[in-house]
DNA sequence: CGGAATCCTCTTCGATACTG
DNA sequence: CAGTATCGAAGAGGATTCCG
């Protein structure tokens, strides 16, 4: 009935245009959206299990397989004393970064404020810190940042007005690290609360120079640093 | 004023992250091929039925209100003799147009020749036109065709080097009628068919220029004009 | 222990029939 | 023509079990 060795049909619009064939590809239920977290890194299966609460074990499985098959995800074992595999995005996948950045930006009109049942997900929150960055802010900056929240590690690296960030622990020397919990750190870029406050009340810790908070701050704050910068 | 969040979506990502909540917006089964129709034009009830076959009536209707309800898309009633009730994009829908080309380009890579199954729609086609368009082409060209297919009106207007193509008839007077059917447009544009022997067989009828033919087919061809044909 | 297949319930989809 | 109502089929979500 069902030929499964061809490229799984799955199920698809049968319609010969290519943004039918993107949906075909990453229209289902939570692909795009592990697309989404392996854009900061490669990630093991556990991770992108607590990366998306709700999958479900066998979904996910058979969206990475899907994936894997389509050549936009790759495994790879990493070496030893390691030894455990992850899933990678090829360059096929890694060309939707700049669709997943537009669709968060375009987006940016439906998201209020977390709603009582919503997650805020580290990996998740730095895709979107890429999307929010402010290169204006970053002119003449060049600094490494390096952040510890909730269990998770990301670089976030400044240099000729460009953003790199990236999951997990990198060989550089970070200038300044940061170390605090999610919800702490969205009130902050938020500019809910102040870094010196955040500072002074314990609930950010910073190893460093104490001011690089704020103009981590100013590089990704959702609004623009005020009128008063022209 | 202003839309508050969605109220009831019906499957929720609950993550507080941009792209996913683009997602539980448009993330959809068909809710953005409904988008993609319309950016052709407004349309009817029946028209986005028979441009999405599969759909069934009753998740249209479901996704109509949803998109309805989200600001993406607002009914209209078409003024006397009309008198019918069409859909359109709001400028929030409307601002999906981009992403749905950068999605179409980038999946481009998996769009082989039609499968048996696949129907080739007009106005999803037109969508893609946009996509493909070759400004450089397009050089010190300025000209309006008029194309009927399979009982679609399409206009598309080149003028200093940018191209806007519409549904329905519209005031403007074309340069060139051009009358012929889904599939052989679709091998003109393909270059499996020459402009030449598509007129002289009768597959394609042009009124006025028969060269503006060949002008448009290198507007759209899907691949750089002239190399070395393969 | 991480990685995945298996069951089972629930929701959504898709096709048809039906109504204002 | 523009939808609503209905129902079988398919997919999602969650817990558990299996494999290495």
């Amino acid at each position: 009935m069902l030929d499964r060795a061809p490229p799984a049909p799955g199920r698809t619009y049968h319609q010969h245009c290519p943004v039918a064939r993107s949906l075909d590809v990453i229209g289902e239920r939570w692909t795009l959206l592990l697309v989404r977290d392996l854009i900061v890194g490669p990630k093991r299966y556990k991770d992108l299990l607590s990366g998306a609460p709700g999958i479900g074990t066998n979904l996910l499985a058979a969206r990475l397989r899907e994936l894997e098959d389509l050549g936009l995800v790759q495994r790879r074992v990493l070496p030893p004393p390691a030894g455990s595999t992850v899933y990678e995005l090829t360059d096929a996948g890694r060309a939707l970064e700049p669709i997943i950045m537009d669709l968060g930006r375009w987006a940016m009109r439906f998201l209020g404020p977390p709603r009582p049942s919503d997650v805020i997900l580290p990996s998740a929150y730095f895709v979107g810190l890429r999307a929010r960055f402010q290169p204006r802010a970053a002119t003449g900056l060049s600094e490494t940042y390096e952040l510890w929240i909730d269990g998770h590690v990301f670089q976030i690296h400044i240099d000729a007005g460009e953003c790199i960030t990236s999951e997990g622990l990198e060989p550089n020397i970070p200038d300044v690290v940061v170390t605090t919990d999610m919800p702490t750190f969205h009130d902050l870029l938020a500019e809910h609360i102040t870094p010196a406050s955040a500072i002074s009340s314990g609930r950010v810790m910073v190893k460093g120079d104490p001011a690089a908070l704020e103009r981590l701050v100013r590089l990704f704050a959702q609004k623009p640093p005020s009128e008063t910068v022209v």
